[in-house]
Formats: structure tokens, sequence, C-alpha cells
DNA sequence: GATGAATGAGGATTCATTCAT
DNA sequence: TATGAATGAATCCTCATTCAT
């Protein structure tokens, strides 16, 4: 039994300790930014020795980078359900719902993953680490607006995924700094209000005309 | 006339040398990041040394404080006339054309200025510089938006220009990663397309269905 | 007991670290004065890597003012009794031998301090440190002269403690630059011999004429 | 004529120039010792450019030593007659009126020589030319005291001169430290009681016993 | 594993000195 | 000669990383 507990133990230990680092990287990162946050301020922030913290990471690219990996995956597992066949099916304005509010949801949970997305600080692997997730959601995104507008061409699509990504990205930045509350909650709105401007003349269907409040 | 002509070709070169360590500093700036570049760094890519980087700026700081200075003097000068009152009368697809195409211009010729203005890593000083821009800015799209929908709360106006204007800093990103050539000018075209379904609403005229291409 | 055992090991280390770059820091301070001693020269002569110095002291100042602190305390505990009442009774000869011996003996120990002390080099917060310890030693020598001749007035006193104290400075430069023996010691004697004769006729008894040798 | 006044002239010139480097080289060295003064400093005093400082010095140590030099020859022509055969048969008293009155005369008018002196940070070269001028000085003392105490050993004479002079130097910064006035008179009455209180057992003479004021 | 002291290369900045004008 | 811009080695200091305990 020894054999087995001691070390699961050992790896439980190991994995908590890693936890608390990369939430403590996470805080310091948000705080000062990837280049000017110094692994010492890391190893304080998670009350840890530096040495401790060498102990689980060769050096400070890996802990963004784990970071990232780490942030992706509980995107993934929490909201990759969001494009389902069910979910192509909705109409934009539901759709919108269930893709975007836990997009939201998981970037206000975690204000790092913006810091580090859009960093342009951040030098070679991790901007990797980015562009790779950022494909990755960009692929979703071309999927639904190939489901909606099958017509367009693979360069449209492609164009229009940027750019909607790229508007989630500016308004997901807007309601980060807004206040919680009223004042973020309508910065969600306005999000949606934009994306679904945008992006309903592809539907084929009507905007119904919404007034702007 | 020697008493003249020596401190004016000084000046002269000292205002090149100036020019030049700028330039250089921009071109770091927007590889590595502010914090990340080094004077060194700046002064090798100016093919200088560093001593002289510092003949004419105090620290690394005043570097970047005056790059964004003249960047900023350079968009008043350039595009500063954007807003006039007989632009204000524009139907909102040309005014649309007549604010953003020179907003764009200038950030496509300037990268830095992007780079400097949404730097999440930019420290102290050169944030309130950030800061101050951005608020006069967003101040001249609040003014564009009470000019086409004056009945808005002041709430609903700052939000709206402050989407717009993410919207306009995320589409910015996409069309300076844009190849020059078509795919730029595609980019901008969304962007343009972007703005104006966000927008049009607000005037009340209908949005003569733009097909989405 | 290994909560503590480790601790106090660490700590002891971490004193004999600083002991030893103040030590460092003495014999460079004393061999080229402060301003012209590098941080890295002192790390150097203590045998330790410019980090490991900055990891005790924040820089090259606090080096100093420690230093001068240490030296005063030392000074302080072996021979603050020497003004005590009972020597302030003694002849005048006798005390002379009780209050110069120890900080002759004292100086000769740590020569640094002189070179502290007088360094016409030291800047700021230092020379703030040594116009205390001078204005400190001063009181003492006043204290003392108001006790052999107490119709003086503040300002003959105050010259006279002044002048004492010069003396006694220039001597201790002379001492401390002859060889150690009999030369030191000789020189050790002609100091006495110059204060005895400055002093005496303030204590109104005759100077029962010594001859010069 | 032309061959011989141009370059007078220009001799001159370059005297005029060499001694306003001079002159400013001492106030800044007064003002911040030798090691922290900045070559620029003393161009930037002398109103002249940092180029112009040194077609006239190889270095900063050749500024010091210069001045160091000028000063001393200076003080020898200036004072130099202090030591006359007609002086050394002067009762000490008055001795020592003739002599110190115009080093300290000479003193108050160059400060930068005291600090030149006996700066604790100067290094090497300029060290020995203080040597050279310590060691003359230090000469002549001994005559006066070979004159007045001939029976005296080689080494007691060294030592009771080299006491006098630590004491002369001593006093000598007293009275620099005063402000101009009674203070400073004061001051210089005090030195000359001390080195006469201490020099004049030499003299076989009694002390006719001064009081103290 | 954990600790925190130690390392040393590197970054910002200064300054003695040189050089083109 | 005079100028002041240019140089680059040397400072002070930091921080990613290693190592003895």
């Amino acid at each position: 039994m020894s054999e087995e507990t001691k070390p699961r133990r050992r790896q439980a230990r190991g994995e908590r300790r890693i936890a608390q680092l990369l939430q403590a990287a996470a805080n310091v990162f948000c705080a000062y930014g990837y280049t000017a946050t110094s692994t010492n301020a890391i190893a304080r922030e998670a009350s840890v020795s530096p040495g401790t913290l060498y102990q689980y990471f060769p050096n400070k690219e890996a802990i963004a980078i784990e970071l990232g990996e780490r942030l992706l995956n509980e995107m993934r597992e929490a909201h990759g359900q969001a494009f389902t066949p069910a979910n192509l099916g909705l109409p934009l304005p539901e759709l919108l719902d269930v893709v975007v509010d836990p997009m939201i949801a998981f970037n206000c949970e975690h204000p790092v993953f913006l810091a580090l997305m859009h960093g342009s600080d951040v030098p070679g692997r991790i901007a990797e680490e980015h562009d790779a997730l950022h494909a990755n959601l960009l692929n979703r995104v071309q999927e639904v607006i190939a489901h909606y507008a099958p017509e367009l061409s693979v360069e449209d699509r492609t164009r229009i995924a940027d750019m909607t990504f790229a508007i989630f990205k500016g308004g997901l930045q807007l309601i980060l700094a807004a206040p919680e509350g009223a004042e973020r909650d309508a910065a969600i709105t306005e999000l949606k209000t934009v994306l679904l401007r945008y992006l309903s003349p592809l539907t084929g269907e009507p905007l119904t005309t919404l007034p702007n409040r």
C-alpha cells in the first residue's frame, strides 16, 4: 500500500503546489504583465521560496505556458459543449447567449487569460501557445459561420471569424474593466448587440429592427 | 553667419539623432514591448552607443513618452480635422470613411502607436499619457454619437463610445496583422461594416440592408 | 528543534555575511575612500558576488551607514565608560590617559572610522551620521572642560572643545600612520603631551614644567 | 613681430584658459571632492566645452596635479620668506605670527588646498604631490625646531615637527569652517595658543603663564 | 521536497575621453 | 582652437536560476 499511497500523496501535494504557484503567477501577471513579473515575486505571492518554484517549473516561460494550457483546458472543459449540433440550430440571438455568456464568465473568473492572450510583451513560445488557442477558437467560430452562411468563400468566412473574434476580445476588455454589477451587465449586453448586428445579415433573416436601447 | 549656421546645424543633427532614436525605439517596442526593451537594444537598433542615447533622453520612460507625444501630435496634425462640423453632417457611411480611413492609415504607418496604446505592460507616466489620449479620442466619438442620437443618456452614449472604440482597436489589430494589399483592404472594409451595422440603428435611418458581401 | 535551529543557523550565516561584507567595505573604503569605492569592489574584496552584497544591503550608502553605526556602537560599548564622574575627578594627565588611550586603541583597530569621519567626500545621509557622532563627542569634551573650568563662557568652551577634538583627530592620523611599536607609542605620548600642555592652564594648577622629553 | 606677438598672445590666451579651468576645478573639488567631481562639471563651471578642457589637460588627474603645483608655488612665492634667518631669531610668539598668519591667509584664499591635501580620496600621483609638499613644509618646521632646540635627536625633532604640522592642519580646518569675522579670528588665536603651549617648552624660556583667555 | 543564500549575466545609467566639424 | 556629439567601459543594481543545507 505504502508503495502506492505515498507517491500518490506526493503527487497530490505536488499538484497542489503547482496550482498554488500558477494561481500566484496569474495574480502577478495580471497586475504587472509577464515581462515585469519576477519569478521571485511569483514565489513570494505563493508564499514559497524561489527554489521551490524551480522544483516545479524549469523557468519563467514554462509557468506562463503551463498557465495558458491549464486555462485553455479548463475553458474547453467548462464551455466546450457550447458548440454542439443542437446549439448550432438555434437562432443567432440565442446562440450568442449560449456561446458568449460562458466565455465571458470564464474570463471574468480568470482575467489572466486575456492578459496572456493579448500580452504584447510575451516572448516566443508563449505567443505560439496563444496562437494555437487562437486558431482553435477561430475554427469554432468559422464552423458556426459556415453553418449560418454556407455559401461564403473560405476567405470571407475567415475574415468574418477573425473580426468576430477581434470584436469579442475588445468587448471582453471593456467588460472586465467595468465594475461588477449593472455596469458590467450593460457592457455584456452591448457586446452581444454588436455581434448580433454584425452577424445577423449572414443569417438571411431580417434584423427585426432592434432600437438601440 | 557662422555664429548661427553652426548651432543650427548642430540642432539639426540633434533633431536627426532624436528622430533616429525614436524610430529605433518604435521598432524595438513593437517587436518586444516596452518593458522587455532595453535601452541598449534601442541604441543598438539606432547604431549608436548607449551614451549617445542618454545624451538625448534622461531615461527609458522619457523615450516612450516623447515617442507617444510625437505620434499624438502627428496624428492630430494629419487627421485632426476629421471631426469638423461639416463632416458631422455626413451620413454615417461617409462619416466612417472620413474618420476611420485616416486613423487606419496613421496606424499602419506607425504601428508602435497601437503597441504603446494597449501595452498592458507600460508603467507609470506612460500609462497616464495613454489614458489622456484615450479619453480625448473617446470624447470625440461621444460627440459624434451625441450628434446622431442626441436623445441618448450620458451612460448609454459613454458605453456606445467605449464599445465603438474597442471595436476599432480590435479591428485595427486585425488590419495591421494583415499583409498590405487586398487582404488588408478587405479587413478595413470589414471593420467599417462592423461599425456601420453597430451604429446605424442610432441614426434612425433604415439600414438599407447590405448583404454581407 | 529543527524549526528553530535552522533559522537560527541561517541567521548566524547571514550575520557572518554582513560582518564579512562590512569588513570588506571597511578595507576598501580605507584604501580608496567612499566615493571611489565601487560596490563590485566591495563584493570582490569579500569574495562574494555583487548580487549577494545586495541581498544584505540595499545600496552603497547603506553599507557605509551600517558600518558607521556598528563602529559607533562598538566604540560606545568598549569605551563609553571613560567619561564617568569618577574619572572626571582625576587630575588632567590621568584623565587624558583614561580618555585618550581607549579612543586611540579603538581607532587603531578600526582605521575606517577615521576614514569615514573626516571623509571629505561622503555625501548625504552618511555625513549626517558623522555630524551626529561628532556632536556627541564634542559634547563630552565640553563637559570635561566645564568640569575643569566652570567659569568659561559657552563660546570659549565650545572653541576649546573644537580645538581639542581637532588636535585629537590630527594626532590620531599621525598615530595611525606610524608603524606599530615604539614609533606609534611615541606618537601617542606626543599627542598626550600636546593635549596636556594645551589644556592644563584650564585647571589652574601650575604645569610643573615638564621638559620636552 | 607677428612671428612673436601672435604666439605670445596665443600663449597668453592659453594661460588664461588654464587659469580659468583650474579655478573652476578648484571650486568644484571644494564642493564635491576630487572623485565625485566630473570633468564635465569642471568644464561647465569654466563655461567651456569638455573638448576644450582636454586641449589643456590630458586627464582629470593632471588637473588636480597642476592645481596643486600652482598652489604650492603661489604659497612659496607669497610666503616663502617667512623662514628667513631674521625671523628665526624671533621669540616664539612672534615667530608663530610671522609663520602661521600667512599660511592661514593663504588657505583662506585657497580652500582647495586643504581639500586636496587631506583628500582621503585622491588617487595615486596626486597623493605623491601632496607628500612632496608635505615633506617640504615639514623640513622647514624641523629647521625652526632645530634652531630653538638644537640638542634634540632627529627622531624627536621629526616627531615634534609632524605633530606641529598635524595640529596646524587640524586647526586650519576649524578656521576654515568658522564664518569669517570674529569667530574665525578667535579660532586663529586659539590655534596659535595651542602651538605656543606645545612648543614653548622647547625654547627653555618659561611660559610666562598665560591664562587661558 | 523545501529553503533561501549565492550566483553572475544583464540592464539602466554615468562619465572620462575622443573626434568630426 | 573651440565645440559638443559620440564613445564605451565601468557603475549601481536586478533577477532568472542554481545549490548547499
